[in-house]
RNA sequence: GCCGCGGUGGCGGAACUGGCAGACGCAUACGACUCAAAAUCGUAUGAUCUUAGGAUCGUGUGGGUUCGAUUCCCACCCGCGGCACCA
């Protein structure tokens, strides 16, 4: 008879549910683990074959943690602020609240179809006024410390989106969300200060067992420089700030460049300043401001520029006049927007110097210009003939004594631009009152619902939908009593997500949300950090970034005691479709997880899921492939046909243990599809047995558990025991059982296998030879035998000259 | 251009610390069962040569180290992902 697990899968899900299986103990002495999914945005499409590859996975690994002795929470929950349901809502003129409710089902029944065992005790989801007082309640914690301003400031605009934009959701000047070109545009922002945390986000990577590619994309876009910020002084007047990584190249600097948004280039424009070509530059900084980020990144091989006739600036250390330039190859926004231009050692001064005659100066020996290594300084008056490196510090000191410059340090990362012109995100719980500025709401009036709309579209104008809501904007200040108006603006997508994890577990306290987060340090102290986080990595320097300066602000203000919030980080590669094309709807290769399971069931699903391939690479779906796991729990369930009371052989308890300790060691390191390989190993061998020992069997059947719960769970009750198999301990290795009484042992000839011998495990160098030389006579009877390796028990090889 | 990851049969992929390359699965072929097909079971399956026994070649390319290299070193080619005028 097959196997079929449409039925054992619904009664085995109902069983789990009703006897409360996986929810999560509070009060146990169990080691803590906890093992946490990326929540998903719970979107129309339901899931694809690629969203469980990770929940399957992590799944496993709790059922493994569980099994081996640990308490396990394991939640999930949805974070469901966001474009597409405002979309959807602008379209049917829906609220959003109905249409994410709808999905949460859909999305929920899906994942029980798979057999996930999430503690929905804790389910939590981001869109919930219970959850997102308390992202309101962080956002004022973090006004208050003045991490939270107001700034005026041209931003990514998205024209389709009709919101800004932070630089992470920028993706080669395009929206992250929906591919639109994005626009500078100046709009009144609420900003976060990530920036304040730039040097610890950087340093506390090193402690985290995150893949290094992560890291290294999240310490490139902190992208901290070391160097100095030198003035240069204009006819003693005013000074221009550089700022630059090699200060030891001053004597190199036949010029300055300044970014056309550059303060002195506005001054000039303003006629503050006089210059001799005034409508040349005027006429450069205007088609500068038209270009687009894509247009002026997309021709950076060609550098344009206009010189400031008749403005000089004085070189602090050497004193030489030099001339001063725009040009659109320095950017605005990044160290002071403006340049001491090298052109022998830096390759786009280089090109700029040779495009427009300007003077190209050797100071640093190396080679070949431009040379951008380090090496002899040369041409530097006093400082010529020590290193670059020796310079550098030199300089700076020289600098620092006539109070020139100093050394300094920048990053590209810039401040977070945390508001959003859209309706469907958490209202920034502020008020604007004209007698005591701006003043967050009382803790008490949290959370701050967003108001009944009757139309979601985003105006366009910089302001978001609930400007036009009169009962909303108008209000009273919280602390004057006098008329104010409300913040219009909304949170982010990201917002909501970057403390949820901290949610399931004060969701396992009280099923309400608590004010005030303090409540549950001690709860806090007991679960973090998460012990494995798993998701993928296109979230690298967008959720990871912002969760974790959320988490560190937390720490700052006595909420959790640890300085990250996510220990061990596991990417799961993509999984593309049939040949190796990626997935769409376009294309029409989408692979449903239902019609998987409907097809083959849910531990077939999960099973071909982790068997595909390694866990981080990206694999290629195959139908074909599914059913092969089928095939796999058809074969088992023919064993579980052959057993007897016998007891095992001596051969085949040895090849038993050494599947225990193969399976742990595999599954522990997140190598699934070795571990599921090695089950299906052993599987074949019990075959062979004819008849199998029913202890061996359960051993392997608790192994297969956590792979394939349904079915495991269905063959432990065969086997006369009570249900659940996830109560049972995780079968126990032994090395002494595990220990090969024989072995093969390879002969080669010159590197050629010539001969196998059955030897035993602690056979002696010199037998091993022994047996060595006689069975390869064939091949060595010259008497020509050079030298003899010998490893072990393992192989002999036999050296001979021809 | 820079950073990171990878390249192994017809396909997905294994291989400890330098020690039998190709585990496991898919696909294919043949056989058993069947009136027949499917399913299932069994056998074979890197390439080339060979009457057989076997031989030679083989982990992107070219070199090197070593008794021995998919694994280590040097140079290069290709693919994927990220960053990209960040001074």
């Amino acid at each position: 008879m097959s196997y079929d697990p449409k039925q054992i899968e619904k009664k085995w899900q109902e069983y789990w549910k009703k006897e409360k299986v996986f929810e999560t103990k509070t009060d146990s002495e169990k080691p803590k683990f906890y093992c946490l999914d990326m929540f998903p945005y719970p979107s129309g499409q339901g899931l694809h074959v690629g969203h469980p590859r990770g929940y399957v996975a992590t799944d496993a690994f709790s059922h493994f943690k569980r099994m081996n002795g640990y308490n396990v929470l394991h939640p999930m929950g949805w974070d469901a602020f966001g474009l597409p349901a405002e979309n959807y809502a602008i379209k049917m003129g829906i609220h959003p609240k109905y249409s994410i409710k709808e999905n949460v089902e859909h999305f929920k029944q899906q994942l029980d179809s798979i057999g996930l065992s999430y503690d929905w005790n804790r389910e939590i989801n981001t869109t919930d006024p219970e959850y997102f007082k308390w992202t309101q309640w962080i956002f004022i914690q973090m006004f208050n410390k003045g991490l939270a301003y107001e700034d005026t400031l041209p931003i990514n605009w998205c024209p389709s989106c009709k919101t800004g934009l932070a630089n992470e959701e920028v993706v080669n000047g395009l929206c992250d969300r929906c591919g639109a070109q994005v626009e500078r545009k100046s709009i009144r922002q609420w900003v976060l200060k990530i920036t304040k945390y730039a040097d610890r986000l950087l340093e506390d990577l090193d402690d985290l067992d995150w893949p290094e590619q992560i890291k290294e994309m999240q310490r490139n876009w902190i992208g901290r420089s070391e160097g100095a910020v030198i003035r240069f002084p204009v006819f003693d007047k005013f000074f221009v700030e550089v700022f630059t990584t090699r200060p030891d190249t001053i004597f190199g600097a036949t010029f300055l460049v300044l970014a056309p948004e550059h303060n002195l280039v506005k001054k000039v424009l303003d006629g503050n300043i006089n210059i001799e070509n005034i409508y040349e530059v005027k006429n450069y900084t205007e088609k500068a401001k038209k270009k687009s980020d894509i247009e002026r990144t997309e021709l950076a091989k060609e550098k344009t520029g206009v010189p400031l006739k008749g403005l000089t600036a004085k070189n602090p250390i050497s004193g030489e006049e030099i001339p001063i330039w725009v040009a659109d190859y320095v950017l605005g926004f990044y160290g002071k927007g403006g340049i001491m231009s090298v052109p022998a050692h830096d390759e786009r001064d280089y090109e700029m110097a040779k495009k427009y005659g300007l003077e190209i100066r050797e100071v640093i020996k190396g080679g070949e210009l431009p040379y951008t290594g380090e090496g002899e300084m040369v041409n530097s008056g006093d400082f010529s003939g020590i290193s670059s490196e020796k310079g550098k510090e030199e300089i700076i000191k020289k600098l620092e004594e006539d109070d020139n410059g100093e050394s300094a340090v920048n990053y590209k990362l810039r401040d977070w631009v945390f508001s959003r012109q859209r309706y469907w995100g958490e209202p920034i719980p502020l008020v604007h009152c004209k007698k005591c500025g701006i003043v967050p709401i009382n803790e008490e009036d949290l959370p701050l619902m967003p108001p009944e709309v009757e139309r979601y579209e985003p105006t366009g104008t910089g302001e978001s939908p609930l400007s036009g809501i009169d009962s909303f904007v108008n209000t009273k200040c919280p602390k004057c009593s006098g008329e104010a108006k409300r913040e219009t603006n909304t949170m982010p997508q990201w917002a909501g997500s970057c403390w949820y994890y901290l949610a399931f577990i004060a969701k396992g306290i009280s099923q309400k949300l608590d004010f005030p987060p303090n409540t549950y340090k001690e709860e806090f102290e007991r679960w973090m950090p998460v012990d494995l986080y798993v998701g993928g990595a296109e979230h690298a320097v967008l959720h990871l970034l912002y969760a974790r300066f959320w988490h560190k602000f937390l720490y700052d203000i006595g909420v959790v005691s640890d300085k990250e919030p996510f220990y061990k980080l596991k990417n799961q590669g993509m999984i593309l479709g049939e040949g190796g094309i990626k997935m769409s709807k376009s294309k029409g290769n989408v692979v449903s997880p239902d019609d998987v399971i409907k097809k083959y069931g849910a531990d077939c699903l999960r099973l071909y899921e982790l068997f595909l391939g390694g866990f981080e690479d990206r694999v290629a779906w195959s139908d074909r492939g599914v059913s092969g796991m089928y095939r796999f729990l058809d074969k088992v369930e023919n064993n579980f046909n052959l057993l007897t009371e016998r007891e095992p052989s001596e051969d085949l308890e040895r090849e038993l243990h050494k599947t225990i300790k193969k399976v742990t060691e595999d599954t522990e390191n997140f190598k699934f599809n070795t571990a599921i390989s090695c089950l299906m190993v052993f599987n074949n061998r019990m075959k062979e047995e004819g008849d199998i020992p029913k202890k061996i069997f359960t051993e392997f059947v608790k192994m297969l558990a956590p792979f394939a719960p349904h079915f495991s769970e269905n063959l432990w009750e065969g086997l006369g025991n009570n249900p659940s198999i996830f109560n049972q301990s995780w079968p126990k290795y032994s090395k002494e059982k595990a220990k090969d009484n024989q072995v093969v042992m390879i002969i080669q000839v010159n590197g050629k296998v010539r001969h196998r011998a059955t030897v035993d495990v602690d056979i002696s160098e010199k037998e091993a030879e022994k047996i060595a030389i006689e069975n390869t006579k064939k091949w060595t009877d010259k008497g020509n035998i050079k030298k003899v390796v010998v490893i072990g028990n393992k192989l002999v090889n036999i050296v001979c000259v021809e």
